[in-house]
DNA sequence: CACCCATTGTTTGTATACGAACGATTTTCC
DNA sequence: GGAAAATCGTTCGTATACAAACAATGGGTG
């Protein structure tokens, strides 16, 4: 069965183990966000909402009124990030900003109504896209997955 | 046990399910690769190189010579993408581009000297970084992970 | 041969992503 | 109470990401 002599050669046993860009997490994460981000697109239902941008919302919804970088923790984005989006969502009008009085180094940010209403009408959407994502895996194997995957991030 | 009647107006499978955006897939993939990237970064030995720029020298390094494009393909990278990725490779020396003799609309390319060394140096770390990635499950665990993972890219 | 269609690479515009530096403010510590 | 440190929001620069439109070339069919 095994030809020693031959076999040595191509044995990446022998050598460093071979660096298979399709095997490596970084890439196989890149592309099943990739395909995420494709998936999130064709259904949200709104066609200018982006991921990041129905995060804020969603969160802004939980938490009722919270400053511009505690939005940012709560959804995993930086200061700059931050700001791009608050910028194209309050240019939809469906944030209000306002100073804190009590930090004058704060802004206060909340949803407007149409935000209210575009969030409500989004959210079926933001299961469906959930479950378009795992739709190659059984029940068992979402579980698995899911439970794996947070705690890498 | 159960006090239904109090029960009854929290319980979410009344109405329909809570989004909450910690268990969303989307949500957790975006996070997952943001860790991998800073990982990334401060493990591959090469403060100027990049996931995608590191994935092209890989792939170019396995395939010898290919066009723009098809080398895009092999990266999940479009080609616009891919215009940014080649530009900065090519401005550090790291790959070459030639016209192809047998079709005028593709360019073909290739790695330097600079690039398979750089690529070979870099190789290393980069199963460092898939290492230390998955740093907190075992190994079973791995596997499991990266399998479902993969049927989901 | 001529027409149609696909492919290749480029450019433009928009949206993440983040490091770094900045001024303004608040907190902390001595 | 005052200097040092931390936090807040902003801006700049660089690097993905992708849709869309484009010119140039190639392959195919009638």
């Amino acid at each position: 069965m095994e030809p020693a002599a031959i076999a040595a050669r191509e044995d990446p046993s022998d050598a460093e183990p071979a660096y298979v860009l399709e095997d490596q997490v970084g890439h196989l994460l890149r592309r099943a966000h990739q395909r995420h981000a494709a998936i999130f697109q064709e259904t949200i239902g709104d066609a200018q909402l982006t991921p990041l941008q129905f995060a804020a919302l969603v969160k802004l919804d939980d938490l009722g009124e919270v400053s511009q970088n505690e939005l940012g923790r709560r959804t995993a984005m930086d200061a700059a990030t931050m700001q791009g989006v608050i910028k194209r969502l309050l240019a939809r009008g469906l944030i209000d900003r306002k100073p804190d009085p009590e930090d004058r180094r704060r802004v206060v940010l909340s949803l407007t109504a149409d935000g209210r209403a575009l969030i409500a009408a989004a959210k079926p959407n933001g299961h469906a896209i959930t479950d378009e994502t795992l739709a190659g895996l059984s029940d068992a194997e979402r579980r698995s997955f899911l439970s794996l995957l947070k705690r890498l991030a």
